[in-house]
DNA sequence: TATATAATTTAGACAAATCTAAAAATATGT
DNA sequence: ACATATTTTTAGATTTGTCTAAATTATATA
């Protein structure tokens, strides 16, 4: 497969987790930063190396083959993650281009050595979940801090949004996964949030609440 | 550059730093594994970006940016060597192809993170030196084994050739870098010599110890 | 040194991945 | 349900890296 086959069908992958089954040629054109006729012709190509189920006009979505291959790619490219923060000390805003990179590689061994080296990290350092040798994938479903009840107490446990800004502002402010926060109040006028987190009291915007993902805990 | 580019600069590279300056296009396409007419194509294009002297007819060399960029890829591709043996214990047959893709990630604060890892090594697995961050690069100085006079001792400190039949060839005798031996005896016959290595005695062929690189140590 | 041979380049073609512009199919709104 | 808007596809062009076949230049030999 050619580096751009591998992040056509990562991004339907991403595509369709995050919503609807069947994937418009737009949306795809749009995270690929490609025009829709590049799509159309990719898929073509994809439906016939056994990939995507595709039929003009109607959309596309991926076949067992198809999300394997992809599981494949996304556990390449959170390994990769994890040995950058973990073993050479990158931080967490700057691993996603260099992993781009890196999970094109070809090596079945080099990503099983490479999962042992890490001891078998079952999460990224953006809290995505990192799948299985065999495909095995645990779709996250914890729920973003926006749709908290007030009043309860969580732990931060991942970001939806992973760009390096978002995750410069949340360093900024002592906000790391793993911090335990409470929701003390919600501002009816914009819908931020004031919550206790690291011993202190933070206000923290609608948007930025609905780019966290949190586990609820029990007092 | 891509990946392409990036592979002629390296083969132009290699072929000038073992004989001559100048290298004619038919070399650098058998190298390649391409057709002299695409090295063609491709020294027009790498002269225009300012890596190589080319004057058609005329043979090409690097310009002193070609070198520099070549000492970066073999500098990343022996890096990621070292890591492959040291940190996720390939063996130094396994790791040549896996180097070849690795060797083209686009990061510097990447390799020089690995270097940091890694200790700074100042060889590869195969006892190729290393070219230093800003392209300072030792010219490895020592013999053929087929070059030493008999009766000498030497240390084994690389290999000339290696292909992966070769270094398994060497890993069933036993001979590894840094082994110690002494020759004994040269056959007339098919320059073969006879040598103690590692408290056995062994019968290299002419080519084996014209592949195996030694440094002569006094008794 | 003339000519044969070998090396190199040019010309033209092709596949992959992209684009633009136009056409076709689908979806939407009243 | 029909006209319009939107989406998607097609057709044809472009770029990159490659190829084959033919032409050109260099070299080697007699």
């Amino acid at each position: 497969m050619t580096h751009s086959e591998e992040n056509y069908i990562k991004a339907i992958f991403h595509l369709g987790s995050q919503g609807e089954e069947v994937i418009s040629t737009n949306a795809v054109a749009e995270r690929m930063e490609t025009k829709p006729s590049s799509v159309t012709d990719m898929m073509k190509k994809l439906s016939e190396k056994g990939l995507v189920h595709y039929k003009r006009y109607q959309g596309v979505s991926l076949t067992a083959l198809g999300t394997k291959t992809a599981l494949s790619i996304i556990r390449k490219h959170r390994l990769w993650e994890v040995f950058l923060v973990e073993k050479l000390d990158f931080t967490w805003d700057e691993v996603h281009e260099i992993a781009e990179q890196l999970e094109h590689i070809e090596s079945e061994k080099l990503i099983d050595k490479l999962d042992e080296l890490l001891s078998f990290p079952k999460f990224d350092p953006h809290g995505d979940p990192i799948p299985g040798k065999n495909g095995e994938f645990i779709e996250r479903d914890n729920q973003l801090l926006s749709q908290i009840p007030i009043g309860s107490s969580a732990i931060c446990v991942g970001v939806k949004d992973s760009s390096a800004v978002f995750l410069r502002f949340l360093d900024k402010n002592n906000i790391a996964l793993g911090n335990k926060m409470k929701i003390v109040e919600k501002e009816e006028f914009d819908n931020s949030l004031r919550i206790y987190i690291d011993q202190r009291e933070l206000n923290l915007s609608q948007q930025i609440a609905s780019n966290l993902y949190v586990k609820m805990i029990k007092l």
